[in-house]
DNA sequence: TTTTGAGTTGTTCGA
DNA sequence: GTCGAACAACTCAAA
């Protein structure tokens, strides 16, 4: 489906001319000019609070762009996609009510932004930062084969990379010191746009939205899950752990796609208060792994702390794909895997105890559950993920020391005890009691089979025995640490 | 420069 | 069942 729309001309207080050095600066020559601005919206697909569109409404007429690329479609869950498609479409639709329009455009960027550049006689140039070294590499070579304004913010951050450090100047290596010092600061204000200008430009649409499936896409979607998670944050730092429990904010997908920017919503939770503290805590840590990977992008691929550069991962596709599709055998694991694979979504418990899983149980690297899960869950971010997946394989700065291993049968115990969890993702044991669910190795095969259950045949056996695979981690760390000593 | 205290989310063992 | 210690020293941050 391609529809063309065809654009309102509106000129009328279009009347930013001024006077710029333009072409010949030897020559001293000035011309007549106009600014055209382009606000690239790429992960911050929002209006308000936006301060990259905030910049470009105040210059001149102005086209906003949206790039569709390749690498972005290729590294996402079909859901995600989707979910990317609707929060374009909803960004479009409110660009529409102010009388201008989304320009989609498929392809590379460092080809399709020099190719309206052009076209439109583009003379600024408008986006928000991400941290990712790929994203950066990306925005590097765009600018590098433009001539004209660039215009760069940190808006889907708290505090810009670089503005919290230590005394000497240095970004934190430990996350308390970091949180205080970014408490400290305080929120930055929200900037608002002006009533933008636009150029005159044509909008195509680059792909098709299907029906939205219960989340609300665009920014009003985000106010609206914010004002939901608002009525309930004082029970946050309880319930935020019980995957049963509708407790967390659910706004992590709004922060990857920047439907909402984090600024917004510490003001929408009464930041200083007793009941929003843990919460706010989590969108520090948001802001310490985006800023750690800005000064130090190796460690999206290697490990922050390099005594643990030597660990002797195994190479295990079979167990690998168990793990992904939810097949492992311990019901707490292969629920959370589940619903990922369902939903796009996994509860936060349960992402340490499935990604602990992964790297620790079945000592496979954890690059490779970081990828999985950046592609299949709809808050995918790389440097959010990364962080995550260092501090569970105990590689990253601050991490979980690598002695601490989640035992998923205690994990199950403690914070699904009731089995509602594994009972929803996991049917084919809905039948065992709360005390049998955990671990149904453990039970008397004829008792499983009289509720239907027969391991091996209706759920998989585990794949790997916990105190053996804790052992064999154990030791695999230790020989890395030994043969790094520093 | 030296010193001191601190460091997301756990598990296991033995008293 | 409950409790404290060990896990393992190490690096970081700030006084």
């Amino acid at each position: 489906m391609v529809s063309v729309v065809k654009k309102r001309i509106l000129r009328a207080n279009c009347c930013s001319f001024q006077l710029v050095d333009y072409a010949f600066p030897l020559l001293n020559t000035y011309v007549l000019s106009m600014n055209i601005g382009i606000c690239w919206f790429r992960k911050d697909l929002r209006l308000k609070d936006n301060p990259a569109w905030a910049k470009a409404c105040t210059v001149g007429p102005v086209i906003a762009v949206f790039v569709l690329e390749r690498t972005m479609v290729d590294s996402a869950s079909e859901l995600k996609r989707q979910l990317l498609y609707s929060h374009v479409s909803a960004l479009q639709s409110e660009l529409r009510d102010l009388g201008g329009d989304l320009l989609v455009v498929s392809g590379p960027a460092a080809e399709t932004i020099p190719e309206l550049v052009h076209r439109y006689r583009v003379t600024d140039l408008y986006f928000n930062d991400d941290p990712s070294p790929i994203s950066f590499h990306r925005d590097e070579t765009v600018i590098g084969s433009l001539d004209i304004q660039v215009s760069r913010s940190w808006g889907n951050l708290v505090h810009p990379p670089g503005s919290v450090v230590t005394n000497s100047g240095s970004v934190h290596k430990i996350f308390t010191p970091f949180y205080k010092k970014w408490l400290a600061k305080g929120i930055p204000l929200i900037v608002e746009a002006a009533q933008p200008v636009f150029a005159d430009y044509e909008s195509t649409n680059a792909f098709e939205v299907q029906p939205s499936q219960g989340m609300t896409p665009g920014s009003s979607g985000a106010h609206e899950r914010l004002a939901s998670f608002v009525t309930k944050i004082s029970d946050y730092a309880y319930a935020r752990d019980y995957p049963s429990i509708d407790g967390t904010s659910r706004l992590s997908a709004d922060l990857h796609f920047g439907t909402i920017g984090p600024r917004e919503i510490l003001n929408a939770v009464n930041s200083g208060s007793m009941s929003a503290k843990p919460f706010v805590r989590q969108l520090a840590w948001r802001d310490w792994y985006a800023h750690l990977m800005v000064t130090d992008p190796e460690i999206t691929t290697s490990p922050a702390k390099d005594i643990y550069e030597g660990i002797a991962w195994r190479d295990d596709p079979t167990s690998l794909k168990a793990w992904e599709t939810g097949m492992t055998g311990y019901p707490i694991v292969d629920a959370g895997m589940r619903e990922l694979n369902a939903t796009g979504f996994m509860h936060n418990r349960v992402r340490m105890v499935a990604g602990s899983f992964l790297v620790k149980h079945l000592l496979i690297d954890w690059r490779a559950g970081e990828r999985y899960f950046r592609h299949a869950l709809l808050d995918g971010d790389r440097s959010q993920n990364v962080g995550n997946w260092q501090w569970v394989a105990g590689t990253g700065f601050d991490a979980a020391p690598y002695f601490r291993i989640f035992n998923p049968i205690r994990q199950s115990e403690k914070f699904d005890r009731e089995g509602l969890y594994i009972r929803k993702w996991v049917p084919e044991l809905s039948s065992l009691n709360d005390k049998e669910i955990h671990a149904p190795w453990t039970i008397n095969p004829a008792l499983l089979r009289s509720k239907g259950v027969e391991l091996g045949l209706t759920y998989p056996h585990p794949i790997v025995d916990h105190t053996v695979a804790r052992d064999r981690c154990l030791n695999a760390y230790k020989s890395a640490r030994d043969r790094k000593p520093q």
